[in-house]
DNA sequence: CATGAATGAGCGTTCATTCAT
DNA sequence: CATGAATGAACGCTCATTCAT
């Protein structure tokens, strides 16, 4: 996943991982380095050699934990596929990244706001990027009929990501979840709500 | 609605109020108690006064932010309407809390978990409560056939409160959102996505 | 000498003067904040109830060491009176500073330049006050005469600083010098220095 | 200069003067070894090739710093001049010892009191013979009515001392310092103060 | 009711130093 | 010779909390 397989990366992953478990229970705020650094085996200042600061960890925890899932909202809106199925691939895709890239996404979500602007400016592109694609989605699937002429793209984009985000915090608490499953039940309410009833 | 006109319960809701701003904008644990009561315009030491320690602060916010919310799911659920109203009395009354309790319920929903086990026993059942009636009203709404059988009445509940919670976080961020017109637009997607497609 | 009686500013004065002393024999980055709480008999966290910083804390041993003597500085420039007491004055109320400031007037000369360039803003005024005021006495006594005509001011001034901090840090270190003696003998032979061999 | 010419030897000198570079703006417990070994090229670690501590790096630079100088004040000191050639001659070793030396006199004057009283003793001793010769020097111009009777030849010493080292600091600050005129003026000065009026 | 003053514990961070490679 | 990786100790600082006044 993160570019570079030398020692010092898979150490720094390592790290990332720990950080985000960490931040995951307690919070940003009530998380501690001391704690990080024993889920690693290491001691507290050693850490700094794998992040320039605690800030900076929240940061790399919060990349690691949307990368790819930006990347594949990307490649999902490129593909020419119905709407029925995109939206099935987002879905699901969402669900999933709560499980591989272990609690960094519920991270991401939930404590980027205390990076500093600056900080976060990368974060917010990426972010941002995610839900205009998503939006697009909806309105070309507003343009052909595939949904009713009254959904708000916008609006039905953010529907989209409360419910996957909702669900995702029972799927990192809970780890029978099963996604297929739950991947078919959101998609289905929520193609339900956005068909036109007449079709 | 704290109990009490006293003076001091009425310094005392400030008070509320004061934690439960500073806590949705900063956390829990980036929260402090000076900042807080620098919001009060009184001093650190003096907060003590009106909560035991901070973390019963905590317990107190979550409580205003969910105390009114969890009574109106109450009368909702005793109501003797459709499955129409009634879901979008629920949608109303959760997306206007977070206008009304200040940011309390955000606090509530970002928050608790911080409270130990012990204090979060009674905003638990209150939460759960609030899941469970909602989870009632659809299953009944399965039964009589005004919403689709294949519809999971726990996974749909999660899934009216994953979309509300998330236009909350928005609302709370915006104060000019137009929270009537959002209620209609939550409404309308999940009764479309409830709704049995034959009828 | 610092303005405000109140028990706070009687508190914070010995702070002033803890600090200075601490900063004196162990520089201001060798010195810690724990030892010099520890002199005033509090824990190193209270320290913070008087000094926003460590930094602030050299800060206001800098003014501490500096304001009356750049004060007094002012005094005797403003005097009508030949060069040879103003010289006499000045030296003398260099060295005495030695002994009244503690040891803040060290501190200031030999730590300051780690403060950060816009909190020594204040610090260079009064230090270059200080300085240009002596040259100011010095070019007078050149233009009527007092010393010869090939003395250049600044170097003079400088000349004539160099001696008292020179002599300053003996003061500082062994407390029996004997001031007046000393400032005899530095004003004797500056005056012999400055003075026209043909008069 | 330092003994040994191999190529150890001389990335040896270069670590010392880069030690005295770093000690000379930052103080010896501001600098820090990493941003020395940054200086040189190398990693933190590589250092103690070179030094067996940062204490020991200091002692070095602070030998470097007097080594040549406390030399040349000897051979001042048995050359058979008059009071005037010598005092001028100190005068001007001292004052270009600050350009030669890189930083490394400045460091020995601000920063050996942080070394530990034994690894102090040589450089005290080296000191002290430097100022005892200058003693020495002017007690003879006493005794040979060079210089009037009522000067103290230790008060003297110390002056001198004390204004060479008030323009070292400025030599080292400002590159452009014209040393011969400085040496000119302050010789004048010193030798104008000492003379015997009634001469 | 409220404050001024202090505390003790903990935090994020830096640093000199070590040592296997 | 030099580095990468780690360490342990210390540091400046913040914080929730207490309590006499």
């Amino acid at each position: 996943m993160l570019q570079g397989n030398s020692r010092y990366e898979q150490a720094r992953t390592a790290a990332i991982k720990a950080a985000a478990a960490e931040f995951a229970v307690k919070g940003y705020h009530g998380a501690s380095t001391r704690e990080i650094a024993a889920r690693l085996g290491i001691k507290q200042g050693s850490l700094y050699y794998y992040f320039k600061s605690k800030e900076d960890a929240l940061l790399e925890v919060c990349l690691y934990g949307i990368r790819d899932y930006a990347q594949r909202m990307q490649d999902i809106a490129a593909n020419d596929q119905p709407f029925e199925a995109k939206l099935l691939a987002t879905v699901s895709s969402h669900l999933w990244s709560y499980r591989s890239t272990d609690e960094a996404l519920k991270v991401y979500n939930d404590e980027r706001l205390y990076l500093p602007e600056e900080k976060r400016r990368h974060l917010k592109e990426l972010g941002s990027s995610y839900r205009e694609q998503l939006e697009g989605i909806i309105a070309d699937a507003v343009e052909t009929g595939q949904v009713r002429g009254t959904i708000d793209p916008h609006f039905a984009a953010q529907a989209v990501i409360g419910i996957c985000n909702a669900w995702g915090d029972l799927i990192v608490r809970d780890p029978d979840l099963d996604i297929v499953a739950l991947t078919q039940k959101c998609t289905g309410l929520l193609l339900g709500g956005f068909r036109d009833p007449e079709h």
